[in-house]
Formats: C-alpha cells, structure tokens, sequence
DNA sequence: GCCGTTTTCGGCCCGACTGTTTTCAGTCG
C-alpha cells in the first residue's frame, strides 16, 4: 500500500470512531475530506511532508498537519491510537464491504466482540452461516441478505484498473447501449470521462425519452452477472469479468445537468456547490434551483454558463483552482489529439543486442501507422545496444548498420505508396546508468538525431541523487528528451524520489523537453508534475513509447494526461510543423 | 476538523437507493 493510501485509510478509521462515538459530523466530514484529498495526490505525503508543503494541501489545517508532523517523524499519533481503542478493530475490516458504513460496522463488531482486523470476516461470514446476525437490532432478513451478497463481491473484487482497460469494458457496453432505439445517447462518466490514468467503477449515462425502456434494455446487458441495485434513475450491476457499471439514466432536457453532476470529481462539486450556494443557488443532477424554480440543462456548457462560468473540460474538473479561473474566463485551450503531428518514442524491430525489449513491427508498418494517424514526422528510438557486452566500435557498427537499415526502409516506403512524405528521425533511447553518465559514447551520441534518456535502473536513489543524475544525464547536447520522467509502472512501481522543481528549472533555462509517456501503466509524468513543468515554461512531448504498431494509437492516452497537467497545444513540441520541430531539436 | 473578495465565527453539497424506523438513518457517489 502506497504512504498516500495508508495515511488517508488512517484517516478514514479515524473519522469512522468519531461518527459512531460523538455527534460532530462536521468533524468526520473534514477528516474525511482530507483523506480524500491526500488519495487524489500523485506526490507521496512523506515527501512532501519533508518540503514542508502540507500546507498547500486544501482540507489540511494546523490541527491535521500537526498529527501529520507526529505521524511522519514518530510513526504514529498518540491521540488517533486513543480514538482507535475506543472501538473494537474488527469493525474496520468490516467497512470493507460494500453497504457496510461505520454504524453497521460498529453494531457488529460490538455486539460479537469482533476484535482483530485480520479475522473479522471470516468470523462474520460464521455468523451468519450460523444464523445469529438476525438477532441484531434493525438487521433483518434482507439486511442480512444484502450483506450476504455484499460478502460474495468482495471475495472476488478487483481494485482500480488502467483507463485502457476500463475503456475496453466499457465502450462494448456503450455499443449495446446505443442498439436500443430509445438511446439517445451514451456516455462514460466519472474518472473514465474525466480520464484518470486509472478508474475505480465504470459510470455509464444513457440520455432517453423512455426511461422505463432504457434502464431495461440496459440491465438486460448479456455481459451483466447480477444486478446490485435497481432503480428508476440509478441501477449497479456486476459483470460477469468482475467489474460493478453504475447506470445512470436521464431525460434530454436534464441531461447537461446529469452529465455534470455524475462526472464529478467530489471535489469538484462540492466546491461548485459551496459557490453557488452563496447566490442562494442549489446545484443536483436535476438541475439549478433557484427558491422553488428549478432550472434544466441540455447541456453542461448551458449549466456553467448559468453558474457565470466556462464550460470547465471534464479532465480538469478536480476542483483544484479550475472553477477560479472558469469564473474568470481563463480556462486554457487544452493541448487535442488532432493537434499531434508526430511519435518521437517508437521501437522497431530492428534486430540487435539492445539493452532492453524489441519492439515488434517493421518500419513499413509504422510507417502505415503513422500516415493513418495523420502524422507528418516519426522518429525510431529503439534502446541503446548492450553496454557492457559490446566495444564502442562494435556499438558503433550496430548503430551504423540500423541506420541504413532504417533508411533503406524508408526509402522503399515511399517508392510503394507514394505516401504524403512521412519525415523519419533516427534516435534512440539511451539508458541513464545509476551515476548519471549515459550508456552510449558522446563520440556514438553524435551519430544520432536525437536521444531520449531514461532511467532504468537504480530505481531507490535518494531524491539528490536522482536529481543529480537526471540533470547530469541532460547535460550532453543530444540529450534532448527525459523518458517516462518519474519510471513508475501503475499498481507495481512507485515513481522515482526526485527534486522536480530544480530538474524543471534546468530544462527550461536549457531547453530540454519532458516525456509526456502515453503507455496506459505508465502515464508518466504524474498530471501534478506536469502542471508544476508547464508553469515553469516547460516544454513536453506526448510519445507513446510504442513496442509495436497497435500501441501507436494510444497517444490519445497521453494527451488526455496532458490536459490533466493543463497542458495546452503551445506547451507540447510535437504538436509542430517538421519544420518548426526541427528547431527545437537542434 | 476546515475555511474566508460579505467572515477568525458560524457555517459546512445533494440526491438516489435500501431497509425497516410509518418519516427516517445509513450508505454511496
């Protein structure tokens, strides 16, 4: 578990023994909040604990930040140990499932002196096999029931997925959606529209006139396994791969309204809320209230322009200074996916002793690729052949023969297609060594286009020495670009502990450009990272860091982090016309 | 607990769904 969920988790425990053993709600709202907030963050807390910046954290105040103080430098906080023991520990386990809040908890883990976290389901699911749950205060059949069914989903749940797959399962979903001839429209909503690199539920919306007919016709979804809740306006269903879909279902006229309030972020809407309320304004998915009138929606742009704002793109909606700047008309235009002319982070399967995986296609096939997606240039950067294995002139023999290989390639391309004429940069992907030296000669770096550097190996340095080594690496003149910046691979590696902020400074005074990497477990940088670079004057390049052909057309991937990080067309080079690229690689 | 272009006090987002409590509490997003 990441510092960042362990420390909201905490939290979260805490805020559940305040709810059931005192009355001040509000309080259990900001612990809550503050967990929240600290879940949404891409920077670990410690490290930014250790920068003193907790106080740029929004819903942490002096109290919290002073327990953050004791947890961080003693490993735990006296008063959050008192509050704990106050209840009994199998309750949290409990909260686990899905239904289960911190009152039901409680009542259980109470009355059957359910005590240890780490057995308390097993001896729930005793319980009720035996029979004894029923005798509970308000708990019932159906309640018992319920928790029955919840217990079955949590056994095989699954965690947050990469927006790739969540967009596999459901866009197919989407389709069937769109078969009924009621549907207006469909559309994902949530993290998935707001494009999060990863997605907890899928949120699917259906726009009708019929809404009795729709919310039938999409429980009837063959993929759907058991359906968790159903009603008029909302249903939760599980498929049968183990991911849960809520369905939400509105008319035209209130559409904009439900498209707003189901794709959030919380925090987003809550800030919205609070805002609006000071106008006497009351904002749901049903629309504006004003007094007794309610106001309807079409569109979400109509519900912003209501509001006296712009229409705020869905991928910024994390209500982290983006409402500010809507009620100034500041939004910035946000980098597109037609705006991208070019893929400088291609591997071929050019055939040598490289240090790290092949990719698996041909030029002539990313050549194709490239001409479908609209590109005017691509550039090759396979990783640098095996540095300890090989002499420098061996090295440079494998680099000679690639280029001519590469060349040769293209020039047969262009014979057989006649194509619009396709710009080729012969690069590569040079490794940072754990030192900050590259793992390729300044004579050999000379015979390339360009050089993206990455890191990896030696992932554990400390955050100096990553610094260092990082800027040390930038430093050769054809070190133009840093690849997947941070080197985190989603659910399996943590990014690099860096200092970002002078590595940022250096590529702007110096004009070396940051990866913006598209592979859907990467998405590297972090979107807080690439807002931090793009104030600074930055400039980032979304690369797909494609191992075949296939991967190329998740750019998209990359361009919606992109606009995450407020990226706008300006702050992204290859966005550039060949030309004007060049330049900018010189 | 947090927070502040009407505030350092007095507020704190809003509604759907479920089950059981005949008017609401708990949970979720």
């Amino acid at each position: 578990m990441t510092v960042n969920r362990e420390t909201a988790q905490l939290l979260e425990r805490v805020a559940a023994v305040f709810r059931v053993k005192e009355g001040d709600t509000f309080r259990v709202k900001a612990y809550l909040n503050a967990a929240a907030v600290i879940d949404s963050l891409t920077e670990p807390l410690d490290e930014l604990w250790r920068q003193q910046k907790l106080d740029t954290i929004p819903g942490l105040g002096k109290a919290l930040i002073g327990y953050m103080d004791e947890y961080f430098s003693k490993g735990r906080v006296r008063h959050f140990d008192t509050q704990l023991k106050k209840v009994p520990a199998g309750m949290f386990a409990l909260m686990e499932i899905r239904g289960v809040g911190p009152m039901t908890a409680y009542k259980i883990a109470r009355k059957f002196h359910l005590k240890d976290r780490d057995t308390a389901i097993s001896q729930l699911e005793k319980l009720i096999k035996d029979g004894k749950l029923s005798g509970l205060e308000s708990f019932k059949e159906k309640s018992v029931e319920r928790l029955k069914k919840s217990l079955k989903v949590k056994s095989s749940g699954k965690g947050r997925i990469l927006i790739s797959d969540a967009l596999s399962i459901a866009e197919p979903f989407i389709y069937y959606l769109m078969l009924s001839p009621h549907t207006i429209s469909a559309e994902p909503l949530g993290s998935l529209r707001r494009r999060l690199s990863t997605v907890g539920d899928i949120d699917l919306a259906i726009n009708t006139k019929n809404p009795t007919e729709s919310m039938s016709h999409a429980l009837s979804y063959p993929q759907i396994s058991s359906i968790i809740t159903r009603g008029d306006k909302v249903s939760h269903v599980k498929l049968k791969n183990g991911f849960e879909v809520d369905i939400k279902i509105s008319l035209p006229d209130d559409w904009g309204s439900l498209l707003q309030h189901y794709t959030g972020s919380k925090m987003h809407n809550i800030r919205l809320r609070t805002i609006a309320k000071e106008k006497n304004l009351s904002l749901s998915e049903c629309g504006i209230k004003k007094g007794k009138k309610t106001n309807h929606f079409k569109t979400e742009k109509d519900f912003y322009r209501f509001l006296g704002m712009q229409m705020i793109p869905p991928e910024i909606r994390e209500g982290a200074g983006e409402i500010e700047l809507a009620q100034k008309n500041k939004i910035p235009n946000l980098i597109e996916l037609s705006d991208i002319k070019g893929d400088l982070h291609i591997h071929s399967n050019f055939d040598f002793p490289s240090s790290h995986d092949q990719g698996n296609s041909s030029l002539h096939d990313i050549l194709t690729k490239a001409e479908a997606l609209g590109y005017e240039y691509i550039g090759i950067s396979d990783h640098n052949p095996k540095y300890s294995d090989l002499s420098e002139s061996e090295t440079e023999n494998i680099l000679r023969a690639r280029k001519k290989y590469l060349e040769q390639d293209i020039r047969a391309y262009e014979k057989s297609v006649k194509n619009r004429g396709i710009k080729l940069l012969i690069g590569l992907e040079v490794d940072i060594r754990p030192g900050g030296d590259l793992a390729l000669s300044d004579k050999l770096m000379n015979l390339l286009d360009y050089a993206i550097v990455s890191i990896h190996s030696a992932f554990d340095k400390t955050r100096e020495e990553n610094t260092e080594r990082i800027i040390a690496a930038l430093s050769h003149p054809k070190a133009t670009i840093l690849g997947h910046p941070t080197g985190r691979i989603i659910n399996s590696r943590e990014p690099i502990s860096a200092d970002w902020e002078n590595i940022f400074e250096f590529c702007a005074k110096y004009k070396k450009i940051i990866e913006v990497n598209a592979y859907p477990d990467r998405m590297d940088l972090p979107e807080d990272l690439i807002k931090s670079a793009v104030s600074k004057g930055v400039k980032l390049i979304i690369n797909t860091d494609s191992h075949g052909v296939n991967h190329m057309e998740g750019v998209k991937y990359g361009v919606w982090q992109a606009r995450r990080g407020f990226a706008t067309k300006r702050d992204v080079v290859n966005s550039l016309t060949w030309k004007n690229l060049q330049t900018v690689l010189k």
